[in-house]
DNA sequence: TCTATGATTGTCT
DNA sequence: GACAATCATAGAT
């Protein structure tokens, strides 16, 4: 057995992304084999992290133990999780980018009608919450000793091989591979290049 | 099949 | 007041 990602200091928070490749997450009668994760620090080295600029409300609990979920809204509509990591005071976390459902499949796809087909039901950070049925009320809560909604556990299997990149969504720091990702599996989102988002009105000359 | 765009709100400057 | 670790959809090719 490998060592548990729990331990690891908050420096090797990409490490601990690793290990939790293949790992079961079960919440709401949903339960997934996580395919796809980002490694999230917030030493200074990281400006992509919520925490690169210091700990505020909102992602406190990135700061904390790990083993908690750090839970917060995107595009005013979206959820996504992270894993926190590291030793307490130091900010890192994995966030969970895609899984595979391998049970209550017939809940999952009631959750997510547009999903194209099974591999899409959590191919993307926000549609694992939403399978997961999980929200801003998880935030804080813990992953390993049962007392939140989502619980966390080992694989029977290891996840096989592992391929790493940049990370999607972010225009800097994509020097650092830190998406990480099981080889091959068709759960894992597909890498999105440059999207001309940096288009903003935000000329209001008139 | 691929790419561009709108939706919508909490959080930080 | 502007932006954000996204998703689904319409329209082009």
């Amino acid at each position: 057995m490998e060592e548990n990602w729990l331990d690891l200091p908050a420096a090797e928070v990409d490490l601990a992304a690793r290990r939790l490749l293949g790992w079961r997450l079960a919440a709401n009668g949903v339960t997934l084999r996580l395919t796809e994760v980002e490694a999230y620090s917030g030493l200074g080295e990281d400006p992509a992290s919520h925490a690169h600029r210091g700990m505020t409300n909102r992602n406190a609990v990135m700061f904390g133990p790990a083993g908690f979920l750090y839970v917060y809204q995107i595009y005013g509509m979206h959820f996504c999780a992270n894993i926190v990591c590291g030793e307490e005071g130091r900010a890192a976390a994995v966030l969970l980018r895609a899984g595979e459902v391998v049970e209550g499949l017939s809940v999952a796809r009631e959750r997510r009608p547009a999903a194209r087909g099974d591999s899409d039901l959590a191919a993307g950070p926000a549609k694992l919450m939403q399978v997961l049925a999980l929200d801003r009320s998880a935030n804080g809560t813990s992953v390993i000793d049962g007392t939140g909604p989502l619980t966390v556990s080992a694989p029977a299997d290891p996840p096989g091989v592992i391929e790493a990149g940049p990370r999607v969504g972010v225009t800097s720091a994509h020097d650092v591979a830190w998406r990480f990702w099981i080889a091959g599996d068709p759960t894992v989102s597909a890498y999105r290049r440059h999207s001309a988002k940096t288009r903003r009105r935000s000329v209001p000359d008139r």
